[in-house]
DNA sequence: AGGCCCTCCTGTAAGC
DNA sequence: TGCTTACAGGAGGGCC
């Protein structure tokens, strides 16, 4: 489910509950997401207080007095706020209880997000510390792709996916960056010129910054921790459009796997 | 080192 | 209607 835009929309939208409030308790119902949840955290975080929420890459880090937790929300996680007595749902699977008698709940039907304690350097956790540059930070230099692609053999769509090489890109906004840079998402990554690397990273920018306006993308059960969907999905072009005309010159999307994932694209406008 | 494939899990939709 | 199969927004790990 959840590209950069996403993490971001859900971390709008929880920050303002948290940041400074105080924990009363853990709730842990079920540990087994990706990996073990920690027990561990309900004994270090329980009393502590919520100095900062923040983004990197896919994860979100919450920072307290007394260490920091690490989440990520896999394929199908929702995190929102509600409050302590309230009915829990079918995968409700864990919750941060504060003293305000709020919530913060973790839903996550398919169990491939994550809950890890960051310790007081959450960055340099190991899933963390590996991680490439964020595609929207002010000072990543314009020909980074340019300079990260050369000699890579890999096609371009799988490139972006890679979070050594940037961070936040899943398969939808690949496919719509790739669309609107015109770029086919097969192309071997080493091949693009220079041009394209810069009209591509530029075009990976202004997809995500809309779609960050927009609330994220929500194709299936992607929340806000409002409530509300995400309305990217009316602005797609091409990701889940196979055979919808190209706006461009109106030929049918076409649809391929590539490695496994489904790559959209226009025969006529993407090279 | 880089690249490819598999895997974790549930829900949904398509096909028969 | 009901069973089976394929596929889905992620990404680490194992293997070549």
């Amino acid at each position: 489910m959840p590209e950069l835009p996403e993490v971001e929309t859900t971390l709008r939208g929880i920050a303002p509950h948290l940041e400074g409030k105080n924990i009363k308790c853990i709730n842990i119902y079920n540990k087994n997401l990706r990996w073990p949840v920690p027990m561990a955290i309900k004994k270090k975080l329980a009393g502590a207080k919520i100095k900062s929420c923040y983004r990197r890459a896919k994860y979100l880090i919450i920072v307290t007095d007394k260490g920091s937790l690490i989440i990520h929300l896999g394929m199908s996680g929702n995190l929102h706020i509600t409050t302590q007595k309230a009915t829990r749902q079918k995968h409700d699977h864990f919750e941060i209880v504060l003293t305000n008698k709020k919530c913060l709940r973790l839903n996550d039907p398919r169990r491939f997000g994550a809950v890890l304690w960051g310790g007081t350097s959450p960055e340099s956790h190991k899933l963390l510390v590996d991680l490439g540059p964020e595609p929207l930070a002010k000072d990543l230099a314009e020909d980074y792709l340019y300079l990260a692609t050369r000699k890579r053999k890999r096609n371009i769509r799988d490139t972006l996916l890679d979070s050594k090489i940037i961070v936040g890109i899943g398969n939808i906004y690949a496919n719509e960056a790739l669309f609107k840079a015109g770029i086919r998402p097969g192309r071997r990554a080493g091949t693009l010129s220079k041009a394209a690397c810069l009209q591509l990273l530029k075009a990976i920018k202004e997809v995500l910054t809309a779609a960050i306006k927009a609330g994220g993308t929500t194709l299936k059960d992607f929340q806000s921790p409002s409530g509300k969907p995400g309305y990217f999905k009316q602005s797609l072009l091409v990701y889940g459009k196979e055979q919808t005309p190209c706006i461009h010159c109106g030929r049918p999307i076409q649809a391929k796997k590539l490695g496994g994932r489904r790559a959209f694209f226009c025969t006529n406008c993407q090279l």
